[in-house]
This record gives C-alpha cells, structure tokens and sequence, in this order.
DNA sequence: TATTAACCTAAAGCTAGGTTTAGGGATTAT
DNA sequence: ATAATCCCTAAACCTAGCTTTAGGTTAATA
C-alpha cells in the first residue's frame, strides 16, 4: 500500500494530478482510510494502464470507461478488448502519419543545409525529389515547376 | 491566387481556422487586396509547413517565429535549419515512444483474448512476458511475481 | 506544546488551439 | 431591387487537462 505522494515519485506525477485522476473516476477500485487515499497494486497497475492510454491518444473520460470495466470482472473482457485494440490501430496510424512528417523534416533539414552551402534557395528548391515519398512529393511537383512540365 | 475559401477546401480546414493561423502571424508575407486575403503559392506552402511542423508537436507561436524567419531572406538559414533539426529528433523520439505504447497495448489485446478465451484473466496474469520490450516487463516482473521470484 | 509535514476538499484559474457569434460590406443571380 | 453568397472584424466562448489557492485535519517531531 502506498501514499499518494509516494505513487506521485514512483510515477513522477504531481500529486494533484494523482488527486485529478481520482475525481475523475480512473481508480474506481481506490480504499481510503479515514479520508486518506490508499493505493495498492491495483491502482499502481491502473496507473501503467493510463499512462499507455493517454500516450495513446484516449481522452480522461474514456479511460474512466476502461476502469470501470476493469472494476466491472469477466463480462467486460470483449469490452476492454475491442477498446484496446482500437488504441492499437491508432497509435499503428499515428506512427505511419509520424514517419510521414518525418521525412517532410528530413527533407527541409537537407533543404536548409543545402540553402546554407549555397548562400540561397535555388538549387534546393529545384531538387524536389530529395527522399521524399511520393504523396508528399505530388504536392511540390505541381508548385514549383510549372514553367517545365506542363 | 486562391481565396481563403478555395484554401481552406484544398486543405480541408475551416475557414476560421485559417483566419486564426493569419491572426497569430503565421502568414507574414500575406496580401490583402481591399481588405481580403489573397493567398499565393507562398502561402499554400507555409500551410504545407504549418502542417508539418504541428504534427511534429511545435506551438503556434514558434512555428510563426519560423514563417518570420522565412519572410526574413537568407540570414535566417541556420536559425530554420537547427529548428527543423529540433523537430526531427522530437519526432524520431515520439516514435520511439509509440513503439513502446504499441507494444503494450498489443500485450493487453493478447491479454484479453486470452482472458475471453479461459473467461478469467489468471493464465493471463501469469505469461506476463509476451512480446513485450525488456524495460516494460521489469515493471510487471516485480509487481506479479511476488511469491514465487524473491 | 508547538510546529512541521503530509494528507484532504472545493473551487477558481490557466493554456493551447481553436470556434462561434454578432454585425457589416461587396458581388453575383433572379 | 432583393436575396444569396462570399468576404471581413472583434470579442466572447469552448474543451481538455491540469494547477493553484485557500482553508482544514491528523500525526510525528523538537
């Protein structure tokens, strides 16, 4: 059993956070003795499980959902499972969409050194194809080369 | 040329949205003609950027420091080089970060269809190893394994 | 005994990033 | 000429996710 101020340093949490969370219903299972927050193992794993889910983009209330079913036993399961495999599609498009910015910056970082190397912009803005993917590169090659191709 | 209505279809954003980027400075190079906004090539591909540099997690205000810089002419190419540069690492790093969220929650999916499966979650509870990276699963090795480990 | 530390609550406050509202002007279609 | 459709502004409003404030209880220490 721990205090709240000891979960806050485990988790490096602000306890008004930890209190925040309690409000909103994320440890529905929470014990208090004489008024005072006692948090077990299952609050502490409760904890894990909501870090993960706000990293995964889940809003506080939704997250409640999710405690609640846990609080809830057995006839949750297909519940708590369709919800995380959910946030698991999510973050999967979430990365892809990242790895899409990605090399956007990859591409403006060689861009920018090159603009450097040459005291300007020319050479680097008539270099599009620079590792860009294709869907990115679309929308350069029909700005600036309108003098050539079409 | 395109009105901000065109604009705001090409990039599928509301209108006011576009009206409170402009309010914040994020189109220093913008032309009105009688008071209405003309949107140029110029813009089109500051939104591009806007884009970019949003998902990649920076605020309004910095990214208009960046479209300063931009209107700014060449003294600003190291200034925009190492921001980019910044946001690059943000993102490798956030992706980085999502791996992790993506692998615990492919284990709780495991979980639960293994819990749907048995109608408890004790075998479940018991293979806490599955598939997850070595960093998550110590925090789960000290909290289940209690009795039997130490 | 007094003070320090760690807990508690309710409620107000804050920030980012928009969105909505209320009121007005200019151009085009009927 | 009148009605619809764009455009404009300023300012109020909204939401999520906390954080801060003000005031109070309990328990161990000096």
């Amino acid at each position: 059993m721990y205090t709240i101020g000891q979960v806050a340093e485990m988790f490096d949490l602000p306890i008004s956070t930890l209190r925040y969370y309690d409000k909103q219903g994320l440890f529905p299972q929470l014990i208090r003795e004489s008024g005072i927050r006692k948090f077990s193992e299952n609050e502490i794993e409760a904890l894990r499980v909501i870090e993960c889910l706000k990293k995964s983009g889940l809003e506080i209330k939704d997250i409640k959902l999710f405690m609640d079913w846990c609080a809830e036993g057995p006839a949750t399961y297909s519940d708590r499972f369709q919800l995380i495999r959910n946030q698991k599609e999510r973050v999967e498009a979430e990365i892809k969409q990242l790895h899409k910015t990605l090399d956007m910056l990859k591409f403006k970082c060689w861009y920018y050194s090159k603009a450097m190397e040459d005291g300007n912009e020319d050479t680097a803005k008539a270099s599009i194809p620079y590792g860009l993917p294709e869907d990115i590169r679309a929308a350069y090659d029909n700005s600036h080369t309108q003098s050539s191709d079409k």
